[in-house]
DNA sequence: GGGCCAAATTCAGTCAAACTAAAATATATT
DNA sequence: AATATATTTTAGTTTGACTGAATTTGGCCC
């Protein structure tokens, strides 16, 4: 027994004539006549009262009953793996750091939303190396980090998304404002530095030698520019992950190498749900789009 | 998209192998790479992971889960039909007189649940009118019952069931009993006759004749059977609406033309479900055993 | 890293199932 | 009773799925 099978017979009894389910499945009322006594036969009984198509015996009425079930049932399921299979549903799990998850992401799931609504976007800011076992443990589908420059995940694949370039971040008075140029690295004066996660990660021999001796280490930005302002030193942090503001000055480097790099982070050999794959394109499109304002 | 497609990729994902899943769906592993490459184009997306057939893509899963849906729906509604069509499961819906109702179909009904356990049954006892108005109303599938001589409805077909012989019932010490031969007409003393709905049924002059001279005319076999006990009089009746007790002696008519007909009512031009058609042989074959038995 | 084995795919040919068109048959209508 | 309409039958054609052989691909062992 095949779908169409139970396709023709609904399409004739909904009609109640070969020739018009004929024109609506388009075919001659002679295949649905053979189509119904496959049927007949294979069921061991009649579905018609009389010769006409118009009334049916008890049985074509339960068979009706189930054919239209099990249509419903087989047009829901190719539904929703047809709309599985566009990224129409589903769900788009992520992680980022929180530099890109407030300046990456927002215009990334905008347009997202607009083109896949049915698609639920699950999205966790937590600072690189979560991000990258998330992704390594499969709890997300795909992250946005600083990737590692070791070999410790093998399983991970890294695709560059943008080159994030370090500022220098100073309170609103500091001596370094009236600089008419980008910040040379022997400008900084050591004493006055202020360590933090972000600028560790980067390994340039004039950073390490600030970073060793820096007074002070701090990892959470919020209080790292709370220091700041409170005129305890300058730090170093990529441009993305702070905004300047009244107490707060951002100054360009001179040292263009001095970036940090924000990576596209999969599982090396697992595929994405078609829904997770849209939102990583849009992804990427949003960050070249981003990298070419920069 | 088809059942056996789904069915084919369920197998290989099943199997997790192409010759595996050929050996159990009886194809080869050419045919089931088409097919599967038939679904992938169709839904658009990769359905396994690399190149082999044991790791699923995220929209593989999916399509997985959804296909065994439809796969069960589809088979669930087929074993419906096929059930349904045996007369294995479904209601057959009968009315019958109270005489065939406690001496023909306990029988009847016996070897029908034997035989198809899963059919339920409807049966109604009611009087002969009221059965066949339930008949042609299509309240029930088919009744049992005398048919009416008159064309009133012409939509309903009658078959001869059983020829039923009315016997004389009179109280345990009436003065028929002494008689050593079947009742005459004549023997019956109108005065002591007691009408009832079953015997103004039959028409026969000397009947119609104690009818009319009749002092008392009863509808319901209970009270009538308790006005014969306590010696109001005699009746008749058709064997099976009666049975000899303690104070109600049978005896048998010199007019062997008296018989009450049972008879199978069913409409004429509608076929029966599979179960009712079921029960209705099974009520042919026993009212024939009672018939050959009487 | 090269070679071997197993698995999957491609391709050309075959075959069966399903369709069409036309003729025959059955049913309803006037 | 005649005619029109609906369905079924039949013969022939087309479509699409399957097979077997050859080819390619990927995994694995040395």
């Amino acid at each position: 027994m095949k779908i169409d099978q139970l396709r023709t017979f609904v399409a004739v009894v909904d009609t109640g004539a070969l020739v018009e389910a004929g024109d609506r499945v388009g075919r001659t009322p002679a295949a649905l006549s053979m189509t119904l006594k496959q049927i007949e036969s294979e069921l061991g009984g009649a579905l018609f009262e009389g010769e006409r198509k118009n009334r049916l015996t008890p049985l074509g009425r339960h068979v009706h009953l189930q054919a239209q079930r099990a249509l419903h049932a087989f047009d829901a399921a190719l539904a929703q793996m047809r709309g599985y299979a566009q990224g129409g549903q589903g769900i788009a799990r992520i992680a980022a750091v929180p530099s890109a998850a407030t300046r990456l992401l927002p215009a990334a799931i905008a347009r997202m939303r607009a083109a896949h609504p049915g698609v639920r976007i699950d999205l966790r800011d937590i600072d690189s190396a979560a991000v990258i076992q998330a992704v390594s443990a499969g709890v997300v589908d795909f992250g946005i980090a600083t990737a590692p420059t070791s070999n410790a995940y093998p399983d991970l694949k890294a695709e560059p998304l943008l080159k994030d370039p370090f500022v220098l971040v100073c309170p609103a008075g500091h001596r370094l404002n009236t600089l008419k140029r980008p910040v040379r690295w022997r400008d900084i004066d050591p004493a006055e530095f202020i360590a933090n996660g972000l600028c560790s990660r980067f390994s340039s021999p004039e950073l390490s030698r600030l970073v060793e001796l820096a007074p002070l280490n701090l990892h959470n930005t919020t209080s790292l520019l709370t220091f700041v302002a409170q005129g305890f030193g300058v730090t170093l942090l990529p441009t993305m992950a702070v905004t300047a503001s009244r107490t707060i000055r951002l100054l360009p480097l001179a040292d263009h190498g001095a970036t940090r790099s924000l990576d596209l982070i999969t599982q090396r050999d697992a595929s994405l749900s078609p829904a997770s794959q849209a939102m990583l394109e849009r992804v990427l499109d949003c960050s070249r789009t981003m990298a070419a304002t920069i």
